[in-house]
DNA sequence: CGCAGAATTGATACATCTCAAGCTGGGTGG
DNA sequence: CCACCCAGCTTGAGATGTATCAATTCTGCG
């Protein structure tokens, strides 16, 4: 694994910047200080393989800033991403020798790890993280049938609009903003990668975007910069309800 | 609600067909005593829905005996199933109102349910239910994102093979065998119901599924009757590496 | 300047969908 | 007991969306 390293100096869990979204959202300052023993920071460079699809893993973790994804590749090479990790998502799996999936960073990436035997005796002891474990899992659950539906039953063009509708929804949310309305933001993904995640063509996904373009759903500045002037007319796009599906 | 029943009479717990597996399969005996309390059943007949999307839920529970599944569907009318609930499968989602999807049984089904207030108090106060919840919720994740690969990336012919080798792999465990050699099993599932699993439509399900017929993959007894003369070669034909992905 | 990776665009092939007819088997009523 | 019926299924023919193969064109950078 080149060029990646550990970092020594220790950021603070109380300005850690994901503290309240993580793992260790729910923790008391007693339970923080514990984790913090335990804790290193490793970062990667973009185009890093975190862990690779089988290999064992003896470390769980969160995503501190950057971003990964999750891909399964069959013998034959064809890949999908079935997961995307933001900043304050959860790596690895209590319980588990081995990762499922290869763990890849696509930006320069910041984690906060701990090693898997101390995290699962913590977790033993401290309810708090079990159970925000738990919810961030549930989450993810919900994520992911939900993108089930995208995959299976969506057309290209509504594979691209939920796509962005996820990217400028967790971008807002990042903001504290309300999605609606005139939004801007980055695509954090090459097209390869977002064919990956949508199961399309690199090809597909260019002509779509195209026909997006075309059509003034959106507009680029460059190949990444993304201008959407009105998010319910991409939230149309995407085939969902307008209110998004939100749950409480 | 038509023809849904409380059964009366409970099963002691000890004697339950999915005591080993279920949310409460890591439980102590004073724990269990605690769950018997706040538990009831209900059984619904196949074909009615256990709970719609949106519906307020005020219950949690295991799938005792028979099939559900879980399903979304779009304004259109386009539906994607985004799981299957086998016996010992939980519903619900502790900590949330709604349900996110429909739920409806596709045989008769019994369900083990305990009214979601209580459910989650004991959930607080016994780290087994939780621990075991978790370690549930992981791998419905896992199994969610490996749906995801067959989605987004495999063929009609092999989405078919995938779909006939998880109910063979289901219906080897509930029998306690090791899925392998000749293996013979009922299809739970009409070609509309595949279809949505698979985001095909029905005609193209019937024709793989005639296609693998022919080509001596399967035979079939009626239309629900399968037999499989070599386990392997259905792997080979779903796209999966031979151990089957299995994980520890 | 010119190269390399990323993206776009075009022409064609092909898998799956759509629409439309029949078939099959189990249940029902005459 | 038979004839009919109907949901579930199969099969066919043609339409369509996406993949594939193949050039170009961007864009950032040494």
């Amino acid at each position: 694994m080149l060029n990646e390293k550990t970092v020594s100096h220790s950021v603070e869990c109380g300005d850690c910047p994901i503290r309240h979204r993580a793992v260790c959202a729910r923790c008391e300052s007693d339970e923080l200080e514990r984790l913090e023993e335990i804790k290193y920071y490793r970062s990667f460079e973009a185009g890093q393989t975190v862990i690779w699809s089988g290999d064992r893993m003896d470390f769980v973790g969160s995503v501190v800033t950057g971003i990964a994804t999750l891909t399964q590749t069959m013998e034959d090479g064809r890949t999908q991403m079935v997961g995307l990790l933001l900043p304050s998502d959860f790596v690895g799996r209590p319980g588990r020798e081995g990762s499922a999936y290869d763990v890849v960073a696509t930006t320069d990436l910041v984690m906060c790890c701990f090693r898997k035997k101390p995290f699962e005796a913590l977790m033993e002891r401290t309810p708090h993280i079990a159970h925000r474990l738990l919810e961030m899992t549930l989450d993810e659950l919900d994520a992911a049938r939900e993108w089930m539906l995208v995959l299976g039953r969506k057309t290209a063009r509504e594979k691209i609009a939920s796509l962005l509708t996820i990217i400028a929804r967790r971008d807002a949310s990042l903001k504290l903003q309300t999605p609606k309305g005139s939004m801007v933001f980055d695509l954090p993904l090459t097209r390869e990668a977002m064919a990956d995640y949508l199961g399309l063509t690199l090809e597909t996904v260019s002509r779509q975007i195209s026909a997006l373009k075309r059509d003034g759903v959106i507009s680029l500045q460059g190949k990444r910069h993304v201008t959407v002037p009105d998010f319910g007319r991409l939230l149309e796009e995407a085939g969902d309800d307008s209110d998004g599906g939100m749950l409480a």
